[in-house]
DNA sequence: GTATAGTTGTGAAAAAAATCACAACCGAGG
DNA sequence: CCTCGGTTGTGATTTTTTTCACAACTATAC
């Protein structure tokens, strides 16, 4: 942690800890197995665990286990992060209703929306509040991640509400292109992953 | 095109395209201006457009049309593409309801699922087929990009029925890790994305 | 015990990307 | 026509990231 990890290498080893979720402990990998598992070069991968100060371990490879918490103790990944989704549309909602497990790394602890009759008439096991209580919730709730699932137009205020409630890390689904100085944020965009996807096909003589 | 642009670049014009598309054509834009609306310092954004080649224009702004239409001719972002959606869970049938606008840059033309109970049952404007089926569609149909959103152990024989049928890009929903030679393929994972935002909060004393 | 096949960790080299710095240009105002 | 504030486009520089290459190590087999 200490040391700040170029953030490609963040990114991969984020990709490795997903696979490695999924697979037995004792699975002996070595770099180049690990590496055709998650399309990344043997050497890259060796490298990251390298500058990321990883433990002189033996030399016959990684057991899934160990480099598993290795990761985990590195990013802090064992303690659990409290969630909040704002926006209960389509797809807030399915974060809702379908949680990620991930390990219970993330609990998803509440829902906000604008719409008052939404937030009455959905049934949820999570508790949801009406927008303008998101900054008091989130300060109370302690809440440490925000969704951000709204109509571009409402994506600014909701980054301020969080913000103002304390919260350290924004995901956006929104089509507003959201930053900060003071807190992480990461922007998705469906059609625009579609769009990175057609500018990267290097021949695509376009039909129709 | 022919010019094999930095990844890094062609994502940063891939994210301004996507403001200029919603702002009116006329609209004259600094660096400075862009830069701020899609966080990216002036001079990378004037760096970026250098390498790909940018017209010789004034030396006082960009007009945002003639912009637009630069990226979208050197990517060919003119031509409509041919989209298929395999899976047609939650997330599946949410891009075949509420279809990306996006200029009409990319039409949703098919929706693949093995369950054949819910082809028949769900309503939807997208013809709708049985898995199986889904390579001779692709071909038939032409079928130019698909999008994966089927459960992880779907993954990889969806991805070769896609390649079978001739398909130039994927977009990966499913937990799987995709990759290959041939063809373009983005792996989206929305619990890593919020893994990675974590990884990247410099000071977060997990609380809970 | 010694060879062997396979592996890691890392300094050094190479490649890629970001940043800087500035000449050249534009348009408006007098 | 000249100046001034603001702007672009790009070669040069610096920084970051990837790739390479190999010594050092491990486990196993004979």
């Amino acid at each position: 942690m200490s040391v700040q990890l170029p953030v490609q290498t963040v990114s991969r080893l984020c990709l490795i800890y997903r696979v490695l979720l999924g697979m037995d402990r004792e699975t002996v990998l070595s770099s180049t197995k690990l590496g055709k598992l998650v399309n990344i070069p043997a050497h890259t991968i060796r490298k990251d665990l390298s500058v990321a100060g990883k433990l002189k371990s033996s030399n016959a490879g990684y057991k899934a286990g160990e480099l598993l918490d290795f990761i985990k103790g590195l990013f802090n990944f064992d303690t659990p992060l409290r969630v909040c989704v704002a926006g209960i549309g389509l797809l807030g909602s399915s974060f809702i209703k379908n949680p990620v497990q991930e390990g219970g790394q993330f609990i998803i602890v509440a829902g906000f929306d604008t719409n008052i009759n939404k937030i009455e008439v959905m049934k949820s096991d999570v508790p949801l509040f009406p927008a303008y209580e998101m900054a008091d919730k989130i300060r109370e709730m302690q809440i440490d991640l925000g969704i951000i699932a709204v109509p571009a137009q409402a994506a600014e205020i909701t980054m301020q509400r969080m913000k103002e409630g304390g919260i350290k890390g924004i995901l956006n689904f929104s089509p507003a292109i959201l930053g900060d100085k003071d807190i992480a944020v990461r922007n998705v965009h469906f059609a625009e992953e579609l769009r990175f996807l057609t500018a990267m096909i290097p021949d695509l003589e376009k039909g129709v």
